[in-house]
RNA sequence: GCCCCUGUCGUCUAGCUUGGUCUAGGACAUCGCCCUUUCAAGGCGGCAACACGGGUUCAAAUCCCGUCGGGGGCGCCA
């Protein structure tokens, strides 16, 4: 049975080159019906702490990746890590040094892997300096603990960052030494920033927890991080993990580092908004607004929900939405200037929306519907094109150039709020 | 410096294993048109790539060699 792992190290938060490695992994051991482990690498007793682990974990679930059985700890198992170093200078392939248990490399042979991903990789054991398994604090080194660990849980295969390439002749000397058999391995490339370098932070949000605020959806994240590396084929683009399970097939991963495209992020993003029931995405809006200021205590979800259906195919992450449509929120909305100059300050422009507002007044049922009538009789009979009626009133009700359909937009509003701003332009 | 990975449109990629079907396909972005009350969405179309140089071959994006470019690693970090 295949049985893989993430192992995160809980220094930090969850960086997007992590996570897509953790859904490669996952989506791996999910589509052959195998094991996908967690393990924790907490070695370093001052750099981790239980918050990120917290957040990491976190993160991986809202991605959607569960995991298997009960994470390993490997701040718990400094023991073993010291005994397998033990039986290792037992044999005499290794020697003290100021406390410290390194490994004796052997020079002048080739170290071979038969990476998945990447076919053959040779090295000479001449590049490879001896290694230190335990340190002289008697913590164990990464590569050793990797190795003690991963034969432990039984991993089979390993998938992992590109960066790992140069660890791996290193760890299988290790597995070697202590007469084990290597699991599989699989170097995937990074993923790089725009301009070629490494994905960092001045590359905008490296951490899974800035797209989930910045309003992007988990399917549609999961999505084009699996996208970068992996081909379903068929010209297929957008998928779900369960489908991307179905099809998954490490053969068809990339041994080319890809660049980080965020527009295409942003339009993936879109897709699934506009895809997304309405009912779903209402909790997801509520917490979006709530965060960036808005007050929405007296507003019922129906009326909120009315408002997404008409601005979910116009956004392209949920956090679009508080600045696209925040006359909907307040009375005091921001302006576009530009706008109020093109349509407001035109000849005659005013006048029309007073006599739009005018003949709303007497108007009952204020559908959208009967708003158009008045608005397109209007135009006939004074000979006017409805446009000159209709951008100044879209200016007058919301402030912006653009948004949804002006007649909806109207209904949704309601004519009082509707007739008061449409006079408010007038002052 | 040494070691390793890698090089198809601006970006992600299909094609490369089994050379000819590739005047190189798709998607994002971009540009134009249509629809239209704006912005989107949708429809249609345009621009745009085999890094370079040598081979091998009747024929190379596809095979071989070299050059150049990009990335990663060389910690008692993980």
């Amino acid at each position: 049975m295949v049985k893989v792992r993430f192992a995160p190290s809980p220094t930090g938060f969850l960086h997007l080159g992590s996570a897509r490695t953790a859904l490669f992994n996952w989506l791996y051991a999910r589509h052959t019906g195998g094991k996908f482990l967690l393990r924790i690498e907490d070695t370093d007793k001052v750099r981790s702490s239980k918050k990120f682990l917290d957040e990491i974990l976190g993160d991986l679930k809202w991605l959607g990746i569960d995991w298997d059985e009960e994470p390993l700890c490997q701040s718990q198992r400094f023991d073993v890590y010291r005994q397998k170093a033990e039986e290792i200078l037992a044999m005499g392939n290794a020697y003290k040094e100021s406390e410290a248990v390194i490994f004796k490399v052997e020079k002048g042979r080739q170290v071979e892997v038969d990476d998945m991903i990447h076919g053959k990789i040779a090295v000479n054991t001449d590049d490879i300096k001896d290694q230190v398994m335990i340190k002289s604090d008697g913590s164990p080194t990464y590569n050793f603990a990797c190795v003690v660990d991963d034969t432990y849980m039984e991993i089979t295969h390993i998938l992992r960052g590109d960066d790992h390439i140069s660890n791996t002749p290193k760890q299988i000397l290790f597995y070697e030494a202590m007469g084990l058999t290597p699991p599989k391995f699989g170097h995937m490339p990074l993923i790089l920033g725009q301009d070629g370098a490494k994905l960092s932070k001045r590359h905008g949000g490296v951490s899974v927890e800035e797209y989930k605020k910045e309003g992007f959806l988990p399917g549609a994240l999961a999505n084009y991080l699996i996208l970068l590396g992996w081909f379903p084929g068929e010209d297929r683009e957008v998928l779900s993990l369960d489908e991307a399970v179905k099809l998954f097939d490490i053969n068809d991963m990339s041994d080319v580092q890809a660049k980080f495209d965020i527009q295409k992020l942003r339009w993936l993003n879109g897709e699934y908004i506009m895809k997304h029931k309405t009912e779903e995405l209402l909790p997801l809006i509520k917490d979006q607004l709530l965060t960036a200021g808005f007050d929405i205590s007296g507003i019922t979800d129906e009326y909120i929900s009315k408002l997404v259906d008409l601005y979910k195919i116009r956004i392209k992450t949920l956090s679009e939405l508080g600045d696209l449509a925040d006359w909907f929120f307040r009375d005091d909305f921001t302006v576009d200037e530009e706008g109020k100059k093109k349509y407001l300050e035109k000849e005659g422009n005013r006048e029309n929306v007073k006599i739009f507002a005018d003949r709303l007044e007497g108007l009952e049922d204020f559908s959208r519907e009967n708003i158009e009538k008045i608005c397109r009789e209007i135009a006939e009979e004074r000979e006017l094109k409805a446009a000159d009626i209709i951008h100044p009133t879209r200016m007058a009700i919301s402030g912006k150039t653009r948004g949804a359909g002006l007649f909806e937009t109207m209904e949704l509003l309601g004519k009082e709020r509707v007739i008061k701003r449409m006079r408010g332009i007038h002052k």
